[in-house]
DNA sequence: TATTGTTATACTCTATAACTATA
DNA sequence: TATAGTTATAGAGTATAACAATA
């Protein structure tokens, strides 16, 4: 009887071998990939998705914000802040109650988010570089439904 | 015209669809679900990265080891140490070249492995929960084609 | 009194640099 | 002198807790 821990690279039934094993370290690698070329723009990834977040939601507070990225309100100040200082959002406070801070992307914010995605999908190239058409949209697919299900944007 | 920043979830053109965005979120929230799971067994991913490395390759230095891994030799040392204390594995000296630490798992340590790749598998199955069966293939492949492309395992 | 945002503080993770021993 | 491992230190990132303003 074969041992499973005893495959070699390549390994179908080892910790290798799962979804959540390579799932967490492509995340890894790809974030920080990301990340290397966000810093031409003063940007981290919070802070871009933070932008699409509200390019997506118009308008939002601060802590509907944070709720949802699952960050803790702190950050969501750090985040919101430098991505004032950069003209990117803008911070009004709500008449209606002025305890609430409500975010709204700029039409520079716009820009910038806009100019990240591109970013993004310059990388996607690469990252898919080895698969086929019809296994780039099986993967698109498959991470869209996953994303969903777990609740994800 | 109408702007790509405007679409709303579901979104097919902006970051959230890109996959650099899908693989980072969804590699984020998995993990840390990993995580939440060993902390009963007292690990942390890495770990669990470490001892499925020493399966692979029987026996290595610390410093191939960090290498593979991506990470700075002192955090292979606190990794080792951790694992050393759990019986998981064995630090012997190469008698070759006395500076060299080599590391190999024991029978415990693959106990250990394969109850967190039996955990994973279970994770594995709520991860793909909302894919058919060709779609799971489909991922798998996918997902085996990109980490191989970036180098991983 | 409860809630939003902010500030202060502490904790986790990990890397860099200094050090020890072997080569 | 150079290298493997270790220890000491420091930085990034983020959360928790205390605080201020508003409800």
């Amino acid at each position: 009887m074969s041992d499973v821990n005893e495959a070699g690279p390549g390994d179908a039934t080892g910790l290798t071998s799962t979804v959540v094993f390579r799932l967490g370290t492509l995340g890894t690698v790809v974030t920080d990939r990301f990340a290397r070329e966000l810093e031409g723009l003063g940007l981290k990834p919070k802070h871009v998705g933070l932008m699409a977040a509200l390019s997506h939601a118009a308008v939002a507070s601060q802590q509907e914000l944070a709720a949802r990225m699952n960050v803790a309100p702190s950050l969501m100040v750090s985040l919101a802040d430098h991505l004032e200082g950069l003209g990117a959002v803008r911070r009004v406070r709500d008449p209606q109650d002025r305890r609430r801070q409500v975010l709204t992307l700029t039409a520079q914010g716009r820009g910038l988010l806009d100019r990240c995605t591109s970013m993004a999908r310059a990388l996607d190239e690469e990252i898919v570089a080895g698969l086929t058409a019809k296994q780039r949209k099986a993967l698109d697919e498959a991470l869209r439904v996953m994303a969903n299900h777990a609740g994800l944007p």
